[in-house]
DNA sequence: GAAGGTAATAGTAATCATTTTCAATTACAT
DNA sequence: ATGTAATTGAAAATGATTACTATTACCTTC
């Protein structure tokens, strides 16, 4: 088992990317990547406000969705909707903490399965596509969301 | 130029679709249905209800609601979040009036782009994708949405 | 063709995630 | 150490969507 670095006790990657950008590296803001980077799930900005909270209980949820915002334009987290009225967060594949993957989303239970399947099949026709769309529309692509809705296996079962 | 069919006077083959799910086919069914057929935009619940007022001002903004979910879940209509806070509804390609498609979005704008230029790929890789989910996962795929977020090409170059 | 039963509707009020406001605090360059 | 703009937290505001309730439209059965 690898063992898990202390990441957010030495200097780390994310302060220079702040840096970079002129921002503040504060309490919050290390606080709030710290969750992110521990949990591989799909927090929504309240999940993260908790496990925050837990950690250092003067953080607010303002706090919470202002820093979210700012790591979505930062490009180190992305946003995803799900389609359950909540936005998720996830750390961005370009940490590199995280391999690229995309979400099958159950309907009608709401359980995300992520899957890197076919992930490198994919990327290929979306560099096509972003290529020939950048040029016909002159459109600059920054990102891309790609998800299948449907059923799970349980749910799938029991509608039958 | 084709001549627009009066398709709301004829019996429509909507009204079919309602009839085998035994719903009725009511008059507010009929003119959402209708402000969607007539325009191809990606139009958030509060554009459906303006435009349905004025042909029929008794109609209320809670019966859009009610309606589009129904649509939705009949697989006439599907929902998209473009991530400016609201949901956007089209007729689904499988109505046969609108040609598959997938959409750019701008970040900065919120400007939409419909593409349909590689569709044909993106179609078949999905199958292929969606053959080997269904299997890996025994997820029961329904739909699946693609689209690409960045900069139109007015906000790219205003932002140099 | 009328009565009865259910589905569908309108309007209002409530909900709930997310933003805004604004005064107080903090990081960090000098 | 200090000045200053960036950042923060609490409370209030916002805005899309949903819940509730009384009413109405439609279909069936007689």
């Amino acid at each position: 088992m690898p063992r898990r670095r202390c990441r957010w006790r030495s200097e780390k990657w994310w302060q220079g990317e702040f840096r970079g950008y002129g921002y503040r590296f504060t309490i919050p803001r290390q606080i709030i990547l710290q969750v992110l980077d521990e949990s591989k799930e799909h927090l929504s900005a309240e999940d993260i406000y908790l496990k925050v909270h837990q950690l250092y209980p003067a953080i607010g949820l303002t706090t919470v969705y202002r820093t979210l915002e700012l790591l979505v334009n930062m490009g180190l987290v992305s946003k995803f909707d799900f389609g359950d009225g909540r936005a998720r967060f996830e750390l961005s594949p370009k940490t590199d903490q995280v391999s690229h993957h995309h979400h099958l989303i159950c309907t009608n239970c709401g359980r995300i399965i992520d899957y890197n399947d076919f992930v490198k099949e994919e990327l290929e026709l979306i560099k096509k596509i972003e290529k020939e769309l950048a040029r016909k529309y002159s459109f600059e692509i920054k990102n891309h969301n790609i998800q299948f809705y449907g059923l799970c296996d349980k749910c799938s079962t029991l509608k039958k």
